[in-house]
DNA sequence: GACCAGGCACATC
DNA sequence: GATGTGCATGGT
């Protein structure tokens, strides 16, 4: 893929501008599942409301919140929107989970990657993104998550993929990277960490480190 | 008051 | 296959 070098450059870039970031600390694997959900189409910080009411109400048990009625459930988790929405997901996926593994999350370790994220993606409110962030942060499989600022970002470098596909965009990462779970992490963190602070309109906004990337993706 | 935030399902063309 | 829309709240 034309573009391995290019990605691999940017993250140098990205992580000498941030470092290490230590992204999506979680106390469960579930919570990060939980997460996973609680954040589609909603800011980081009314997830994590809604994370410290889950704990703090100890709800964060597959039995508890499949025993809990929507409606009790939907609105412990309002802080973060689509509360209705999220409610019937987080059940669909807790469903799975006690189907699967009796809601011992650690055992889905052992199974094969490609038929886990098919069950997945079976799931109702799980799609590819949420899927792969799963994946990813609470079952450490090397799946790229591919986000609109990744896509956003990467596109302002005149970075992608021959097809504007999910798929698409996952396997150019893939290539670049060779499938290495800890720089997955770190990448997709570093990529929402410099959207957040720098770049949601505008490209040439001072000290982002976009323009810097640019400069160097103009040269290639 | 408009716009956005770490998407997805579904309908329609 | 591409595009549009509903879902909902809280921050800027």
């Amino acid at each position: 893929m034309a573009h391995s070098k290019s990605i691999k450059i940017i993250y140098e870039m990205l992580m000498t501008q941030y470092g290490h970031l230590q992204w999506w600390p979680a106390q469960s694997k579930l919570e990060i599942m939980i997460g996973a959900i609680l954040t589609q189409n909603t800011s980081w910080k009314n997830v994590e409301i809604v994370l410290e009411l889950l704990i703090s109400s100890d709800m964060l048990s597959c039995k508890k919140i499949i025993s809990s009625t929507d409606e009790k459930f939907a609105k412990l988790i309002r802080p973060a929107g689509l509360n209705n929405v999220k409610t019937k997901r987080i059940k669909s996926l807790v469903s799975f989970l006690l189907a699967a593994c009796n809601g011992n999350v650690s055992e889905l370790q052992s199974w094969n990657s490609s038929v886990l994220r098919s069950s997945l993606m079976n799931i109702n409110g799980v799609g590819p993104e949420t899927s792969d962030a799963i994946l990813l942060y609470a079952l450490n499989k090397p799946f790229f998550v591919i986000d609109n600022y990744t896509r956003r970002m990467m596109s302002r470098i005149g970075i992608s993929p021959l097809r504007d596909t999910y798929d698409s965009w996952q396997s150019m990462f893939n290539t670049a990277i060779n499938m290495d779970t800890q720089i997955y992490k770190q990448y997709h963190a570093l990529i929402v960490e410099n959207s957040k602070l720098h770049c949601r309109k505008s490209p040439s906004c001072g000290g982002c480190p976009l323009n810097r990337i640019c400069d160097y993706a103009a040269t290639q």
